[in-house]
DNA sequence: CATTCGAGCTTTTTT
DNA sequence: AGCTCGAATG
């Protein structure tokens, strides 16, 4: 190992400095350094023209290699595309479709393409578009795989139980009604956080795990043996609310095909052909799914590189993509390991780092391009320094002409951001985050999108909670409170319950006025979505509801942008045909705004940045315990440190020309200053390809070879601990459960229909009879004076006559 | 019912 | 360090 440590070679400050800037103009005027994604492959020897004129085949076919075009035209059958970082895989992909329909296989509404993210499918999108023009447009099945899902479950959701309008909930959603699960189950929270098991049922959604087939294990592990139980419970509430939360979209999508034949059949049959990107990061129920619809035709090409999977921890499996061949017996294999995109030494820094993984299918990569200049190794005294530093090499980098848009910082952990956000605004350094708060994610996108959901599906309890007093009515927990128990009672939605409960003297004067009057609201709304566009409905819903107002009213300096960001909101829904198209878009791919002010540096995280690349790379914190992250390690032992190699791995091949490496000796890390080891990853890097290089702000710290040294024992040690023991143990364990993870069995339960209108349920009869003496919890004891369906009249001993509720009252 | 203050906790990555 | 949540107070 020792060997392999790169040779520090220390220069001064302005020698880095000036051959810095000599590198930048070499770069600058070289061939390759234009900006856009995949540069056409550069053919030697003619072979492309070679093929050309042999084939004489459709222009989309020109400048593909040879395994590019075999991947593009072995149509028939089961296809595994092993596309390293680089090599033209969404080409290939995009290029297939387009062959697809040129060749009148299949129209484009018979393929199905699945992608991972909605940035992918959105190229993915635009780039069949102007290969095959605008026949492609209307490509209704690429998507991802939840939105894919979405639209399948939508089409039969009474056949899994929903009602076709469902709404799909998000993290946030999904924690609090985990809350609520576990106080109706009086389960203390601080110690089985709502959190965790939320965590804990997502992570057997992706196993396709419903609560029955749950391995008794598993479910005894929370909340002391009740984790299925909670989940059942957990279930049932979101069908009551009509909903579904990511991991139902996969699972119930998936029970859907399983438990109805005629269903699976015509999806079967439509889909002629199947394309999965990134199908390295499938997990067992994406892939449960895609085997099950591939099953009719077998034509499903899966395009995927095992050495970039990173989304182990979500529960990807990358042996998905090794045992592809068995799954899929005679399948063709193609691999493509001609890279398009880096120079030599940034490959050969790429190469020697996953090469220190086990279990790979293997490629090599290779290039015809230049050496290049070799990636540099920064050590600095803390993450401050770091910023700094970067920050100045921007500037040089600018200075000699480079564009912003061409370098990215590329993070662990998205906490890193912050330090370079605070050194770029001082600096004035055009940036701009990616993968932050998602413009749905803030408060006011969300309050607004309650009063929606709210108008439009009124069993949605959570949205109503969200907003029932948001601005300030007047209206609290115990009105709450109320409401829950008479809707939990009765099993109805909140603003069912709520529909009631103005009608009775159960609230508070007060109280009962406001809610009627919010009620009355809503009933109006209500009556306006088909009459009124969208965009005006929802201004006039959040103006008449004083939400706006109570923005314009506070004096915050956030206040404005929120009123902005509504506005946003506004004109965004405009560009959909009607308020249920826009509701459907935004809970699952709305991103934040994408106004084009320039060009701009881009920060985010290695995973954000997994498909993109740039001229140059920065990719700053290598040091134990934040790359490879510590919580990895601890989870997932050997595993999880794979998994970080690969990231690593994914980081530098984001890289065109330039990769940046830095590590700080000082991090801070939860507001305490902490000093770090250099991560592991720098040893593993091969000498010969890069280059150590004090930082660019000229502060003298030469400690990187030392401090290797020094820390060398260490690591060697740390793999034979116990602790680091178990924590692979543990790894496998979960690693296997998933692989037997199975599904089957017929559908459970007879699902808790409910009525989403505010239709009275008050037809049911009474269980009390007039004069039959009652006791209620606030008003006391009391004799029937008048019964009306489920609402009585009381002569209380002491409060007199009232109205209530009779799911308010027992027998006395 | 709203506001204020303190304690405790968190910080990987995403649909 | 900063934030969210809960308890105490007005």
């Amino acid at each position: 190992m020792l060997e392999s440590l790169p040779k520090a070679r220390i220069m001064g400050a302005s020698a880095v400095i000036r051959a810095r800037r000599n590198r930048s103009r070499i770069a600058l005027t070289d061939p390759f350094s234009r900006a856009g994604l995949e540069a056409p492959a550069p053919q030697p020897g003619g072979i492309a023209a070679r093929a050309r004129a042999a084939a004489g085949g459709p222009r989309y076919l020109e400048g593909l290699n040879a395994e590019q075009r075999a991947a593009v035209e072995a149509l028939d059958g089961p296809v595994l595309v092993l596309a390293g970082a680089g090599t033209g895989k969404t080409r290939v992909l995009t290029t297939r479709i387009a062959h697809i329909i040129a060749e009148g296989r299949a129209r484009p509404y018979e393929i199905l393409a699945v992608t991972f993210t909605n940035k992918a499918a959105r190229e993915m999108k635009d780039r069949v578009a102007m290969l095959a023009g605008p026949v492609a447009e209307g490509m209704p099945w690429l998507g991802t795989f939840h939105a894919i899902s979405t639209k399948i479950l939508r089409r039969h959701a009474e056949l899994v139980g929903l009602k076709s309008s469902f709404t799909i909930l998000d993290t946030d959603d999904q924690i609090r009604l985990m809350k609520q699960v576990l106080q109706a189950e009086n389960i203390d929270d601080k110690r089985w956080p709502a959190r965790a098991l939320a965590f804990q049922i997502d992570a057997w959604k992706n196993r396709g795990l419903d609560p029955k087939h749950v391995p008794a294990g598993e479910a005894a592990a929370f909340a002391n043996g009740k984790g299925a139980a909670l989940y059942t419970l957990y279930q049932e509430r979101l069908k009551i609310l009509n909903a579904a939360d990511f991991g139902d979209l996969l699972l119930e999508c998936l029970r859907l095909l399983r438990d109805n034949p005629e269903v699976l059949k015509q999806y079967q049959d439509r889909f002629k052909y199947m394309l999965v990107d990134e199908y390295q990061d499938t997990n067992a129920i994406q892939y449960m799914w895609l085997r099950l619809l591939a099953q009719g035709r077998q034509n499903v090409c899966c395009v995927g590189d095992d050495d970039q999977s990173i989304y182990g921890w979500r529960g990807a499996e990358v042996d998905n993509i090794l045992r592809f061949e068995t799954d899929f017996p005679g399948a063709k294999v193609i691999r493509l390991e001609r890279n398009y995109r880096s120079t030599g030494h940034i490959l050969a820094v790429a190469a020697g780092l996953i090469a220190h993984n086990e279990g790979r299918l293997g490629k090599t990569l290779f290039t015809d391009d230049e050496a290049g200049h070799k990636p540099t190794v920064t050590g600095v005294w803390d993450s401050e320094e770091e910023a700094r530093s970067v920050g100045e090499e921007i500037e040089q980098l600018a200075r000699a002409g480079g564009a912003y848009d061409e370098i990215a910082i590329l993070v662990r952990a998205s906490f890193q951001m912050r330090e370079f956000e605070e050194r770029f605004i001082t600096l004035g350094l055009p940036y701009r985050v990616i993968g932050g708060p998602r413009f749905y994610e803030r408060a006011e996108i969300r309050d607004a999108l309650a009063y929606l959901r709210c108008v439009a599906q009124p069993a949605d309890d959570l949205a109503f909670e969200r907003i029932f007093n948001t601005p300030r009515r007047g209206l609290g927990d115990a009105t709450l409170q109320l409401l829950h128990d008479h809707s939990r009672r009765q099993r109805i939605p909140l603003m069912q319950a709520a529909q009631f409960m103005v009608e009775t003297d159960e609230l508070k004067p007060k109280q009962r006025q406001v809610l009627r009057g919010l009620l009355s609201d809503f009933a109006r709304w209500a009556g306006l979505i088909d009459q009124k566009p969208q965009g005006e409905l929802t201004e006039m819903i959040l103006e008449e509801s004083g939400y706006t107002d109570m923005w314009r009213k506070d004096r915050t300096a956030e206040a404005a942008g929120r009123l902005e960001n509504l506005k946003e909101l506004v004109r965004a829904m405009e560009e959909f045909p009607d308020l249920g198209a826009f509701l459907e878009h935004i809970s699952l791919v709305m991103e934040a705004e994408g106004k084009d002010v320039g060009p701009r540096v881009s920060i985010m995280t290695l995973h954000g940045a997994k498909g993109l690349e740039f001229e140059t790379v920065f990719l700053p914190g290598w040091e134990e315990g934040l790359f490879p992250h510590q919580r990895s390690l601890d989870e997932s032992g050997r595993a999880g440190l794979e998994e970080e190699r690969r990231l690593a791995y994914v980081g530098v091949t984001r890289a065109r020309r330039r990769a940046k490496i830095y590590f700080a000796t000082n991090r801070r890390i939860h507001g305490l200053w902490q000093t770090t080891i250099p991560s592991r990853f720098l040893d593993e890097l091969p000498a010969g390809h890069v280059e150590v290089v004090e930082a660019a702000t000229g502060a003298a710290y030469g400690g990187y070879a030392q401090s290797r040294f020094a820390n060398m024992d260490s690591f060697g040690s740390s793999y034979s601990t116990p602790g680091w023991r178990r924590a692979q143990q543990r790894g496998e364990e979960t690693r296997s459960a998933a692989k037997s993870g199975g599904f089957g069995g017929a559908a459970r339960r007879g699902p808790l229909q409910i009525e989403g209108e505010l239709v009275a349920s008050s037809s049911a009869e009474s269980g009390f009879a007039k004069g039959a003496r009652v006791f209620h919890q606030k008003f006391g004891y009391g004799a029937v004076a008048a019964v009306d369906g489920n609402k009585l009249t009381v002569d209380f001993d002491k409060a007199g006559r009232k109205m209530v509720l009779e799911s308010f009252v027992q027998a006395a």
